[in-house]
DNA sequence: CGCAAATCGGACCATTTTGGTACTCTTTGC
DNA sequence: GCAAAGAGTACCAAAATGGTCCGATTTGCG
């Protein structure tokens, strides 16, 4: 499905949130309680988000997280990147040095490196600014179910 | 790291190996040695690429399995969907019916679809006489460790 | 006919990854 | 110096993944 991580996934809806409101400093749990994502998780997804240098941290009392740069320049291959390592849809192109010798068997792999470009540059083009914006006002061609998905499901799981 | 199950991986170079030698049968068990794929994952693959009408197979003796159409006109998206189901990095937006009812709290959702489509397209934009092909000639960059990865491994705890 | 070569369609298991939690330490504002 | 916040890290449980095996069915061919 090629299905991005929940961390990745999380950590986007965190920063578009954090996007929406240029408030500075924003306490973990403010932001959990925001994104409906239970404080643990939260946590630990701001953790590498600030040790990856998307998020400013300021710690003791009164401390919080903030977006280390302007909302625009941070695309949504950064977040991505800072959680789940970097964008490569085969082992074969990884992280450059290429695992795979058998190129004369595996036609493929060249071929894998435009579409993982493809990729890759689609996911740089969106900052969390455009995320933050929402599609211009109306709601969408109406969608179904009304449960929050994933979200709400981690949601009551804690306190069962 | 949004990468693609070996299932796909798998998939896609057995397609490719196919695509090369537009001879009308190959057996499961020539396909595998060909892709360097041990035999039941490559037989279950290509039972699925089957399934999908991606490939037609002949049952019994002198059976096997040939591309349902021209190379040129399968394309690269159509085995991954094939063998991992709808391509959508988030559960958001998987299938179409919308699981995420909280959109106010989600702007992100209307922009996740712009990145879907940007990478469902860059999938589909190639074939698999394209990936066939391979680069004009070279050799690429030039690679590092000789030993075949996955695949080799994989070929080597057969026997053992 | 009947054997052998193939695919088909499952069930099945082990390992890895992922999602999620907990606990302790450090920093800092008041 | 106490309380609120983040940092770090270790840990666990559940699910997905990769991989194997087996029995049934089909079909070519001697």
């Amino acid at each position: 499905m090629i299905r991005l991580s929940k961390l990745a996934d999380y950590g986007i809806v965190m920063m578009t949130n954090m996007a929406r409101h240029p408030r500075r400093q924003h306490s973990a749990a403010e932001i959990a309680a925001e994104s409906h994502i239970p404080l643990p998780m939260a946590s630990k997804i701001l953790k590498s988000l600030a040790r990856a240098g998307l998020l400013a941290s300021h710690r003791g009392a009164k401390g919080g997280y903030g977006l280390a740069r302007d909302a625009e320049a941070i695309t949504v291959a950064e977040v991505i990147v800072a959680l789940e390592g970097p964008i490569a849809l085969t082992s074969c192109i990884e992280d450059g040095r290429g695992e795979c010798g058998i190129e004369s068997l595996c036609p493929a792999r060249a071929n894998w490196q435009r579409i993982n470009d493809a990729i890759r540059r689609a996911l740089e083009e969106i900052s969390m600014a455009e995320m933050a914006v929402a599609v211009p006002s109306a709601f969408m061609p109406a969608i179904g179910p009304p449960a929050a998905r994933a979200a709400s499901e981690t949601f009551r799981n804690r306190e069962a």
